[in-house]
DNA sequence: AATACATGCACAAACGTTTGTGCATGTATT
DNA sequence: AATACATGCACAAACGTTTGTGCATGTATT
């Protein structure tokens, strides 16, 4: 079926000349290794003509390289790990290597799984947001050698290095922010508990009320899905003594709770007032418009990319470490009281 | 720096048989091939004990199977494509296979280069959504027998099989849901003109006008981007003459209507009714919940896995090209006229 | 006791590259 | 004319699997 694939022993032939040459050149090394001139013509037009393409695989055999990178994100539908994968995919490729996507659906056995599959596949380096609070897996390979570099969510007491948002400040600054109107019943509903990013939020969320004497507020849920921020609206609204305020810990719970508001005939920010981690164009188009504390995706990926790159290249890293500050953007959704 | 890597030679020394039989326990070929249960024990404890993890590169190279399904679309940042890149890499990993997802951010050049990287990776098969009009490059590969399948956009007069939502009946209902509503004064935005969905959603929207003898439409715009949704928006809000909705082609194209909408102060459906394709969570709490054309994109995905799937497994296939019907769903959006 | 078949494995080649090394031949230097 | 170095390549092994084949030994059948 196939037509015969044509490989390196095809282009020696129809070159004159030795694999060994014929590899050399393809490879960049005829320099180094002292090819002709004419003999580095041959071979280039030979492997034109005859649609050379290299099988990496072999390749890779031999040389213990894969040209590859994994990508792991407990969700590619969220749209906040959606846009970093589209753009580590992007920097990633701009080094002729391939990304390759795992999807661990929140899910700790998923994620040993995949991470298993890409191993059998001599990934380079793992860039991974981990979705639970386990990380023994991850530090094997990590102590292994592997170059590694969680985003988003990481583990504070490890040596695995990390690039992600100042959530503390974040959190911290959203709720100061609320305040600041005149909130002082504030309800923060939360996503995955054990993640760093979220027990983070909630200590910049409890400094800030702490600091500012408040008492009345309350944390629940423990997803970061639409349902969840849907299931924990319904039941903060029920209660005698709302909220004035919701802080909601990711844009898909900020979906659920608009979703409960509507269902409710509440609306922002008049009866409610709403703000939300995560950034996404749709926000300005909303009914209200949301205040969000946008966190720094591009900068996130980028750095993470170069990281991974620099380990691979051997170069000494100094900075092992990185929290980029998030970015509070204001707007209608936040009612100021008297 | 890395641990030495455990291979098929150590298990088979540990266990004292010879690396056929361990490859062929390892691979489940036990039975086939009459190795003895105690054998298998030993073989079986012996890779768990050394946490053995198989290599892929060398298995593809001997066996020429990759195991890996690649997956091009033209945009990984449209919510649209990353939803179907999501439910793709989770369908396919239901097979044990591993999908490589590239991205050829509209361009036809970047969609050809990441095609050649990928055969250099013995891709077994093909899922892309083509990005322009040239079809040589994915028609060879097709022909060389690799199996391949279009999905949203394709080809229509070429024989490699496709999976996409019937685009000329979803516009056509879309454009009579708002010629019912008293609408005959219609600006229809588009995306890729050269690609096929944009050119059949543009034949049920003029046939729809034609058939209820409106004359008053336009068509304008080039590029499924929220930029071109918001410039062309900006210019209809120029004539003198202004149409009462418009029909958008995407979810982006839609988002910069609305951004042009706000900065213009016009309100939907008060001032203009607006219809688009694509469907998404957000649009139920826009500020006026958006109608949409909702392709079945979960479908889409299913079924072009397993069709590849199909092809893999050399069953034959009776239908190759398949268009799956939209559901319109009516919302705010659209204002009734008289 | 001879034959036939089943059982349980191992040999060795092969997939398509990369790479350390070595060997001619040519040219410059003394 | 002898020596030294540069130039331009090729040999052959190796990466870690899979797989066609064949060969002992055991067991059943006549």
């Amino acid at each position: 079926m196939t037509a015969q694939k044509v490989n390196i022993n095809d282009i020696a032939k129809k070159a004159g000349l030795s694999i060994t040459t014929v590899s050399r050149v393809l490879n960049g090394k005829a320099e180094q290794y002292r090819i002709g001139k004419k003999s580095q013509e041959k071979i280039k037009n030979a492997a034109r003509e005859l649609n050379y393409v290299p099988n990496q695989f072999a390749a890779n055999l031999r040389s213990g390289r894969s040209n590859t990178i994994a990508l792991i994100v407990p969700s590619l539908n969220n749209p906040f790990f959606a846009g970093i994968a589209s753009k580590i995919n992007a920097e990633i490729r701009k080094y002729g290597y391939i990304t390759i996507i795992g999807d661990s659906d929140e899910n700790q056995e998923i994620e040993k799984m995949e991470l298993l599959q890409l191993m059998s596949r001599n990934i380079e380096g793992l860039i991974i947001v981990p979705c639970g609070d386990q990380w023994e897996h991850i530090k094997q390979l990590y102590d292994n050698g592997l170059p590694v570099i969680c985003i988003d969510r990481y583990f504070e007491n490890l040596d695995i290095p990390f690039v992600s948002t100042d959530n503390y400040d974040g959190a911290y600054s959203a709720t100061k922010l609320l305040i600041e109107h005149g909130h002082n019943k504030i309800a923060c509903i939360q996503g995955v508990q054990k993640s760093t990013p979220n027990r983070l939020r909630i200590k910049g969320f409890r400094d800030a009320m702490n600091e500012a004497g408040l008492s009345d507020f309350s944390i629940t849920g423990d997803d970061f899905s639409i349902q969840n921020g849907y299931l924990e609206t319904k039941l903060l609204l029920q209660q005698k003594n709302r909220p004035t305020a919701i802080f909601s810990l990711s844009n898909t719970i900020a979906m659920g709770c608009m979703k409960a508001f509507k269902e409710e005939n509440i609306s922002i920010p008049e009866d409610i007032s709403l703000i939300t981690f995560d950034d996404h164009p749709y926000l300005d188009y909303l009914a209200t418009p949301l205040s969000c504390i946008a966190q720094p995706i591009n900068d996130i990926s980028k750095i993470a990319v170069k990281f991974l790159f620099s380990r691979l290249e051997n170069q000494e890293i100094s900075t092992k470490q990185v929290l980029l500050k998030p970015k509070i953007k204001y707007k209608e959704s936040i009612k100021r009281i008297t």
